[in-house]
DNA sequence: GATATAATTCGATAATAATAGAAATATAGA
DNA sequence: TCTATATTTCTATTATTATCGAATTATATC
């Protein structure tokens, strides 16, 4: 039963790697993240980065899928913002794997923000 | 200059989450990081997640092409194992996009290892 | 209700990626 | 050189994903 919950935790993660794991969508991840707590809403997401609105519709509709951001509406406008929880949680799984089994990764050679 | 440097970091990190995007390669990735820094060769990375030897070469090539697995032959052997350096510059990059903007993730909740 | 704007959903196409059996290549040893 | 084993490359098929114009839905205002 370990197994399989780790299959489901393993399918989860692959899929949260896999939504920023295209350009446009890691650069909306970034703009979402550099617009936190806030957010912004979607024509404004567009704009700056030049991406027709029904693609950028998809791309947003992906990365909600994988909780990777949250969708409030304020009135005409939907406010999105990114979710820095399970981002936070996605960063732990693989930092986990990386110094958890034999110290492959020093802690601190990853601990940034000096 | 600087804007199309980040978009080529950019399209790069964007290439190596999608390589950990999908089930089979983040198990790979995990199971290299459990037997770094030694590694395994190839057929006993098939043998554990059943995974059959042509598909398998697939998966880590594309690893192997964003350089998140080396290589290196013994014999009639070919060991892979993690490049921990390089899964290391992928964290911090996202590691830095959480909380050199605006603090949306605080350094001690992502640090784990206790 | 009519109009305007924001954003999504529809529909269709093109591009990319995953899978795996069969054939080829690389290395070691007899 | 011949044989055996490890791994890759070839070839083909299937499945998934990205893209975006046009039509639709949602909300607000007049």
């Amino acid at each position: 039963m370990a197994k399989k919950e780790d299959a489901a935790l393993i399918a989860r993660y692959a899929d949260m790697l896999s939504a920023m794991g295209t350009e446009p969508r890691l650069r909306i991840v970034r703009l979402l993240l550099a617009a936190h707590p806030g957010g912004m809403i979607v024509g404004e997401v567009g704009d700056e980065l030049g991406i027709p609105s029904s693609t950028l519709s998809h791309h947003l509709e992906k990365l909600k899928n994988e909780d990777l951001v949250r969708v409030r509406r304020e009135g005409t406008y939907l406010w999105y913002s990114a979710n820095t929880e399970a981002l936070r949680e996605l960063l732990g799984f693989l930092y986990a794997e990386c110094c958890t089994r034999n110290k492959a990764i020093e802690p601190q050679k990853i601990v940034c923000c000096k």
